[in-house]
DNA sequence: AATGAATGAGCCTTCATTCAT
DNA sequence: CATGAATGAAGGCTCATTCAT
């Protein structure tokens, strides 16, 4: 219920909404500082001031777009996780969710990738750390329990996956493209077999043969 | 004996090298554009203006770093490709390199990471753009080759490895510490670790059994 | 209805004008590299970044002021040109129209006078060799029509004369006065008294001819 | 004799001359204001910091440049002044000095036209004043006198017409060239030729007279 | 005589933000 | 809702000058 708020400025309206997206793919494309609110109003066929009309600040329409996004994001990775699918199925699960949070959402996936590092210094953006630990921590609960349920490799250095997991489904925002001929979901598939068939254990086909 | 270009204000000397340094650790936390000269000024201990006594801008900071770090990192590849290992040798040898690049030179690679695709549209970075052809020729090679060879998985979408690859090793500049535990050469094993046993084709482990 | 170029930000305002205005005697009195913006804010009692929201540059001032002043005084040549009075009664007016064009815009006739020079060889200022060539080949044209009609001297070297009053008359916005005594008209007749019939006593020449 | 003098920095090197020459040139080109002192070194080919070791500041040399100039131009007009040439052979003689002075000096006189009316402001250069104030004495001299003994015209207005030839004569180093085919002399001749008679063409009096 | 490093002041410009209309 | 004018702080850069070596 964040309906309201300080500084929430009449949110809701359709004009915002277009602002905003309008403010997140000149974030994603510039970049944060490099984008100027004028940028925004230029694009948006106002004059830089009147964007304080919608908005309290540049800060705000980041903030507003990476909530949102977050939000969003983590309602679907908590739908997942209760669904209770074994450790694999999981995986493949939260990997597609991401997938498609970027198909979705680029801009906002772009923004988060490459200024979550700055903005999560500000203390309202503190949130942005939390969101952090809870994805470490869903991860780390993904692949101890693969691994010890034997659907993972027994040797894998668990910290070290999940970094390697994280950076490597998110920096995907930097190429994919939308309206591509690759789906999401396919890009999911490809990036799937890569990463499962390194990290799954063999099954131990010796038995399996004769 | 200066071989450099214009512009080049007395390269070479100690000062200007500890200044660089000191602009890289800076570009690479806070980013180039929130960065400012005079934070680079301060963290020397002179004043702004006299950062200009040894560079012609800050611009051109940011460039000396990545032709320097570029041309290393190239140049090790180089003698890579020219050793003519094998496929799964030779992308074991440039993953390491690049992983032992990060270890040398963080701030460097953090820059080209973050910077490159802001940078790369002013036409002093042009070659950036160079590089980054050079880099998807060299990965389609290996990547083709190894699976022209047999050594790598004949389903292999070559592009998307090359991407996946290239973002994943890139990333871990991120969180890699030079310091830490864990050596430049061992977070590489461990990432081919995951990596190899994901793209390499299997072995037909039956015939092997009995 | 806005026919300008880019670049422009609604020229048109009184404001605007003013500063302008308050600009073009500033460039005049200290030379336009040695004022400074801040000198121009100053003089219209806002904040030297306040006037960018009016102008793009310093240089964009400088510009308008000399596009304008060039603009209304070649205007009033033509018009003296189409009139086809006869190359003493065309001098005459030329000369005349260059003096009341110093009457009436003092600074922008001291801004061309003394800094067109340098300016000249920024691209921007392309205009003004352009309308220098014009210059010259008007006056040329009004000198050899002369000398071939026969209303100046046989003998004249009309390029020399043509520097000679190029540069006295606008060299005399140096002491010129707008709100002194000697009205523009008043010192356009001296001159053209002292430029046509030179200051040497005439001889009684009837004595002498029989 | 003022080789003494407080920030004299060793006059009379040849070094210095050179120096000197090289300022010259760049101020007459660009203008004082415009010529920054590195760009004075580098045209010597030497750093910035070392022409201090020859002079105190860059206003030190344009105070050499225009009191060398202005002592000699001086020189020259009393030897005149003194010869009682009668009104018309001394302005003749004057003005000959004075394109001779062109043509020796180019750059100072450059210098002065052009920056002696920013430079008069400050105390250290409290002297262009002066001289000023005894050129005008010497013209109105001249032209009084002249007209006095009907040697010029008796309805000329002494002040505009001084006004008229120092502008006229002065302004004229914009585009003398010392090395072009027209000598000083040559030009000289021109202009008095133009001064004394006008550029009217004389009605042949003759015939209208009887 | 000259270098090389630095100073300190100032320059033009940008930008987020405010506010009366 | 939006404009238009302005603020105030800061940013990159320049430049005359100093001084130890």
């Amino acid at each position: 219920m964040r309906e309201e708020g300080v500084n929430t400025k009449g949110r809701g309206s359709s004009r915002r909404a277009e602002l905003l997206s309008l403010a997140a793919k000149l974030f994603a494309e510039r970049g944060y500082v490099s984008t100027t609110v004028r940028d925004i109003a230029d694009a948006a066929g106002i004059l830089s001031g009147s964007l304080y009309h919608h908005f309290d600040s540049k800060e705000s329409m980041a903030d507003e777009l990476l909530t949102g996004f977050l939000d969003e994001l983590f309602g679907s990775y908590q739908e997942i996780m209760a669904a209770g699918l074994g450790p694999r199925k999981t995986l493949e699960a939260v990997v597609t969710a991401s997938f498609e949070a970027i198909d979705r959402r680029p801009a906002e996936v772009a923004i988060y990738q490459t200024e979550a590092k700055h903005l999560m210094q500000l203390p309202r953006f503190a949130y942005l750390t939390e969101r952090n630990a809870e994805f470490r921590g869903l991860w780390n609960a993904i692949l101890t329990d693969g691994v010890a349920e034997g659907a993972f490799r027994a040797d894998l250095d668990v910290e070290l996956t999940y970094r390697f997991i994280r950076d490597t489904v998110w920096v995907a925002v930097r190429w994919y493209n939308p309206d591509g001929a690759l789906s999401a979901d396919a890009v999911a598939e490809q990036y799937l077999g890569i990463l499962l068939e390194g990290i799954a254990a063999k099954r131990k086909r010796v038995r399996k043969d004769p």
